[in-house]
RNA sequence: GCUGCCGUAGCUCAGUGGUAGAGCACUCCCUUGGUAAGGGAGAGGUCGGAAGUUCAAGCCUUCUCGGCAGCACCA
């Protein structure tokens, strides 16, 4: 038999092999430093025998897939031998890999905290120094039921029996331990290849990630090839919160949250200064691109959210106001009556623009209409689900539809991608993952309306080059839908932008045009928001900035001191000058040495610190410092000036540091 | 909503049963200093809330509210 290595060679051999014999025959070390075997590109145990004619890549922990195998092992071998160990009752639920490391689900009878985790990565270690081999075995259904049932490991044994049309589970066992584990592995042929590892936090989850179920306790990891490796991962960490958008946010005071009011934003001055500026950008790019504004109400009877379809499917997301005048005798009921009639603060504004959409006979020649509003919307959001600026419960979002023909669909549909990756590329948002969610199990529509509208989204992101992966099954009921993530500072992803098709609302809410025939037809509705919302598209701002923003959108754009007292007044009268010309800029007069300002205002994020001493006053000349910088720049007044309306004008993005820490 | 942890001064945090602390910020005084903390003094907290145990509770118990992480949810 032979087998085909990845520099397309081949090797021949007289009998059946294994990975590992593969492996010897490359090199001594090869074979030493290998983890598993990838077999016509499938991850198989270094101990499985290779199929006559296979394409064979002999996977070390250098590689991705080998780091994979190396974190489940540590999940699955030695995090879960650690935990039966210390705790003889726990049954073990699953145990994956994910990005940087791994978790194991397990039912446990105690309680497990954080403070758990040493004794549990101690007990770990021991069993890493054990070295034991670790070696796979096949069991039949009945078999393997058996031994799992015997040791009372309900959820393996769930596992097993909700496996369909197989009679073959790989249970890995370690040695000469009694530990066994249900897996599909691969695993690596021995514990002595394990790198560094570190366990990192206990959360609670579902079984099988559905709440009706009981929840298990999850260990979460992390595990890298080396402990240099994992060092370094840990202090990317550690930089990563710092540039959380809560402490930042604190830091230049920019808004803050308070219980009255959960998940809703108190916008300081500074804060709020960023969201105008937002504001006012959008409007000018939709309006460019040939929107109109609309504003409609907050409350809105609960009649017209049943005809919306809200009432039924969205219910337990709004917020309903009784519409009862209330009591206000002392120590009285809150209302005399039981409440029969409803209002519902708006959870979106889609139903309100077709009720201005129907207002008066539309003509096919009036599509598409691009109805924006800069639109508040309320969400009664979980408790848990509420995140600082990321999740919140009243928003505002940057939101429009687009009333169109179906065969406009394709071209407002790459208008709108062009219009997202413009206002993204303005604010240096690289890392942007981009989804196309498909048609649901359940769903409005013929497949011949979904294809045609799935198709018409994928080839609008074709025709702009766009990157993106399909989320099959996420489309919104009645539509497809794009779907734009951003990464925050540690990782987690949110979605901003979205896109979606909607063939059903104007059906729910008889919206229809006057067609070139004189016939009745419904426009098509497509949702989108660019920014998404206002709250979390500055979160993810602030997060991907780390506070350092674009001149334009500087809470603070300068500050200006003399050198000492004696230069204030030139100081002073800068400032006013500047003032004028609409930059955001203020005057430090105190008694405070030059250094002792400067690290302050570079502290609270503002852009350039101006300095006037004696020199500069001679000269007409102002020293700035710029934030992230952080070089001194001597500019004659006007150069600074100009330069600064020419940063805001263009919306530059603020210049890359030199020296990186 | 669920699981676990946390809640002390404006901020960051120390304080495990015996008279509430530190640094920064704030106010005042001295200092007039050329680019990331000059010096001194002062003011500031019913320790998230309620109930309980105790001679005594920031600390122990129960309930409750909130925050954090994860899960579920995210039209």
């Amino acid at each position: 038999m032979r087998v085909m290595l990845p520099d397309g060679s081949f090797k021949e051999f007289e009998t059946e092999v294994n990975g590992l014999e593969v492996a010897k025959t490359i090199s001594t070390s090869l074979s030493k430093a290998a983890v598993a075997v990838r077999v016509n590109g499938e991850l198989r145990d270094l101990s499985d025998p290779v199929p006559d004619n296979a394409e064979v890549a002999i996977l070390t922990s250098n590689d991705d897939d080998g780091l994979d195998i190396m974190r489940h092992t540590i999940a699955a071998q030695v995090l879960a031998r650690a935990i039966k160990n210390l705790y003889p009752s726990a049954r073990l639920a699953i145990g994956p890999t994910i990005k940087d490391g791994f978790y194991y689900d397990i039912a446990f009878e105690e309680n497990i905290s954080l403070d758990d985790l040493e004794k549990i990565e101690k007990e770990m270690h021991r069993i890493i120094k054990e070295g034991h081999k670790i070696e796979k075995k096949v069991y039949n259904r009945a078999d393997a039921i058996s031994l799992f049932k015997d040791r009372g490991e309900d959820y393996k044994v769930k596992i097993i029996e909700d496996t369909p049309n197989s009679d073959a589970f790989q249970i890995y066992h370690q040695g000469e331990t009694s530990f066994i584990d249900l897996c599909r592995g691969p695993h690596l042929p021995s514990l002595g290849k394990i790198g560094a590892f570190k366990l990192t936090k206990v959360a609670g989850a579902y079984w099988r990630g559905n709440s009706q179920n009981e929840m298990l306790t999850r260990i979460y990891g992390t595990a890298w090839r080396t402990q240099e490796d994992l060092d370094k991962y840990l202090h990317q960490i550690e930089e990563a919160e710092k540039r959380d958008h809560r402490k930042i946010g604190k830091e230049m005071d920019l808004f803050h949250l308070q219980e009255e009011a959960q998940g809703s934003v108190f916008w300081h001055p500074h804060g709020f200064t960023i969201y105008r500026e937002l504001e006012s950008y959008i409007r000018e790019k939709i309006y460019a691109d040939g929107y109109v504004e609309v504003k409609t109400p907050q409350l809105m009877h609960s009649k017209f959210w049943e005809a919306s379809g809200h009432w039924d499917k969205y219910r337990e997301n709004m917020f309903v106001v009784p519409d009862v005048v209330p009591n206000i005798e002392l120590n009285g009921p809150v209302f005399k009556e039981e409440p029969k009639e409803f209002m519902a603060l708006k959870p979106m504004n889609c139903p309100a623009h077709v009720q201005i959409f129907k207002h008066g006979i539309k003509s096919y020649r009036d599509l598409p209409i691009r109805m924006a509003e800069m639109g508040c919307c309320h969400r009664n959001e979980a408790h848990g689900a509420l995140h600082g600026l990321m999740r919140v419960r009243q928003m505002t979002q940057d939101d429009a539809h687009i009333f169109c023909r179906e065969d406009q669909i394709g071209e407002e549909v790459k208008r709108f991608v062009a219009l997202f990756k413009d206002v993204y590329n303005d604010f240096g948002f690289t890392n942007i993952k981009l989804l196309l969610a498909t048609r649901p199990d359940k769903r409005a529509g013929t497949d011949e309306t979904w294809d045609k509208a799935e198709k018409a989204m994928a080839d609008a992101l074709n025709d702009l080059g766009m990157d993106f992966e399909y989320a099959p099954g996420e489309g919104a009921f009645y539509g497809p839908k794009y779907e734009f993530h951003l990464v925050d500072s540690i990782g987690r992803t949110w979605q901003c932008g979205t896109c979606q098709l909607d063939f059903v609302l104007p059906e729910r809410l008889d919206a229809s045009y006057m067609g070139a025939d004189g016939g009745r037809y419904r426009p098509v509705m497509i949702h989108r928001a660019v920014f998404g919302s206002f709250e979390r598209f500055i979160g993810l701002l602030i997060e991907s900035t780390a506070g350092i923003f674009p001149f334009w959108l500087s809470p603070t754009q300068l500050v200006i001191s003399g050198v000492t007292e004696a230069n204030n007044p030139t100081a002073e009268a800068l400032v006013k000058k500047f003032k004028a010309e609409g930059i955001r800029v203020e005057f430090d007069g105190r008694n405070e040495k030059i250094s002792y300002k400067v690290r302050e205002h570079m502290n609270a994020k503002v852009t350039y610190v101006g300095i006037i001493g004696n020199k500069e006053q001679e000269n007409g000349t102002i020293t700035v410092r710029r934030l992230g910088v952080n070089e001194q720049e001597t500019y004659t007044v006007d150069e600074f000036l100009t330069k600064m309306k020419e940063e805001i004008k263009t919306r530059a993005l603020p210049p890359t540091p030199k020296d990186s820490e």
